[in-house]
DNA sequence: GCGACAG
DNA sequence: ATCTTGTCGC
């Protein structure tokens, strides 16, 4: 599939910065999610010393069962800092979407989107570049304070940091710990929690990300 | 100054 | 993210 170029590339952190409040007006947090859903893509990097892999499943969003998928090998494209972590992992992600045949109705980041201290994580980063509607699920918390959803699956309680709400702790599961969805671009929070519902039939984390962990994880050992 | 801090 | 054994529970 296409995607747009990625530069300038920042060198310092308050580039990236700049970067980030550049495209947050582009950000649409309010869609209400792709009208039709047929394909689904899950997104993950690994990480080994100075390298990495960068993976990408795309899943039949009914049976959820693999349709296509890539990988990149890479090196980090920039430090770990909480707020501008797309920045590490940003230009392996995309290079793996460039390689797809088939261009997905919704991107599943590992990560959050709105959730962010500058309401623009990797979620919204990706949805903007590629145009695709994109939510974020992340496994913990960055920003923002919650209360101890319901401990049944699809239970649920608002993020809020700032006073404003960015988020949600939803349990996709009865008895495990809440992700933590927030939306991306090009769908709103009801629809992402939806979606993540959807996509987490059997287990916490959806079945896109599980698969696209393993898939990096393996890249970077068989290589 | 002291914590908190996606992956 | 990654380093890591056994162990509690369904």
């Amino acid at each position: 599939m296409k995607v747009v170029d990625l530069h300038p590339w920042p060198a310092t952190a308050e580039e990236a910065t700049a970067i980030q409040d550049t495209l947050r007006p582009l950000a649409d947090l309010t869609s209400p999610g792709p009208p039709t859903l047929r394909t689904v893509a899950g997104l993950d990097v690994a990480y080994a010393d100075d390298r990495l892999a960068a993976a990408v499943v795309v899943l039949d969003a009914d049976s959820l069962d693999v349709v296509e998928e890539a990988t990149v090998l890479d090196r980090p494209a920039f430090p770990y800092i909480p707020g501008l972590f797309a920045f590490r992992e940003l230009p392996a992600l995309v290079g793996a979407l460039r390689e797809l045949t088939v261009t997905p109705d919704l991107l599943v980041c590992d990560g959050h989107g709105l959730a962010h201290p500058k309401r623009f994580g990797l979620a919204c980063h990706l949805g903007v570049l590629t145009g695709l509607p994109a939510i974020g699920v992340g496994k913990t918390r960055l920003v923002g304070s919650y209360d101890e959803p319901a401990t049944d699956r699809g239970a649920w309680s608002a993020l809020s940091d700032g006073g404003q709400v960015v988020g949600r702790a939803l349990r996709t599961q009865t008895g495990v710990r809440p992700v933590f969805v927030s939306v991306g671009h090009r769908a709103d929070l009801e629809a992402a929690c939806a979606l993540t519902l959807r996509l987490a039939p059997r287990y916490r984390l959806p079945e896109t990300t599980r698969l696209a962990d393993r898939l990096s994880r393996r890249t970077l050992t068989g290589c």
